[in-house]
DNA sequence: GAGACGATTTTCT
DNA sequence: GAAAATCGTCTCG
């Protein structure tokens, strides 16, 4: 059994740039990207393998879609920060501002492939009852990774949590590995549900649901 | 200040 | 596959 299913020395610090980019394209080249959170009980973090993009394009799914409010006030911030939300009275979602400054928009992160701290993971998730199941949903990384309220507003460049990216050759084997990327419908929307904004690693394990199609 | 609802998870059938 | 659990946020009065 091998420590790691995946190289570090491959990845680097993005560029404020990569977040800059439309909702869309972001989201998409987001997958395989690692997150990574940092805290007094030690290290949690994993690769994604499934985001949603948030736009302000015609997108009445976005949270920013009617405004600025005290809850997405985030979202209106510079890219490359964290939109953190509490929703079902249990459970925070963990998105990433991106677009320019003052847009709205954002790409919710949903599913990670579980890579470092699995047992501080199997802490804070009691009720896995496997590795895979630690992290293969959005409210569930969160309680895996220990992303709350604190975490609202962090710059995910600098830290203690934070992303990096895979050089292009590396992201490139990677997403071969899992036989390429999805783009569909997204999940538990009742506005703009129609809008294929979704993405993930067509055979990865870790995705939280596979939609069902003709 | 009240009422409705949600970018979900878990459990039970 | 269906439904309950659960509470902060938003909207309206």
């Amino acid at each position: 059994m091998k420590e790691h299913n995946i190289d570090f020395s491959r990845y680097r610090v993005p560029t404020r740039s990569f977040f800059s980019r439309d909702a869309l394209r972001v989201g998409k080249d987001i997958l395989g990207a690692y997150l990574c959170h940092d805290t007094p009980d030690g290290r949690a973090g994993g690769m994604i393998v499934e985001a949603e993009a948030y736009s302000m394009d015609n997108d009445p799914g976005c949270h920013a879609f009617r405004g600025m409010t005290k809850r997405n006030m985030a979202m209106f911030g510079p890219p490359g920060f964290a939109y953190v939300y509490f929703t079902y009275g249990n459970h925070w979602m963990f998105n990433v501002v991106v677009e320019k400054e003052s847009r709205g928009c954002a790409v919710l992160i949903r599913a990670l492939e579980p890579v470092e701290g699995l047992e501080l993971m199997r802490v804070r998730r009691p009720k896995a009852k496997t590795d895979i199941d630690l992290c293969n949903g959005p409210g569930k990384l969160a309680q895996a990774l220990g992303i709350g309220r604190d975490q609202y507003g962090l710059d995910l460049l600098k830290s203690d949590l934070r992303i990096s990216i895979p050089t292009a050759a590396y992201r490139k084997r990677i997403i071969e590995n899992y036989g390429g990327i999805i783009q569909t419908t997204r999940i538990g929307l009742s506005a703009g549900a129609d809008l294929p904004y979704r993405f993930y690693l067509k055979d990865h394990p870790a995705v939280s649901r596979i939609i069902e199609s003709g």
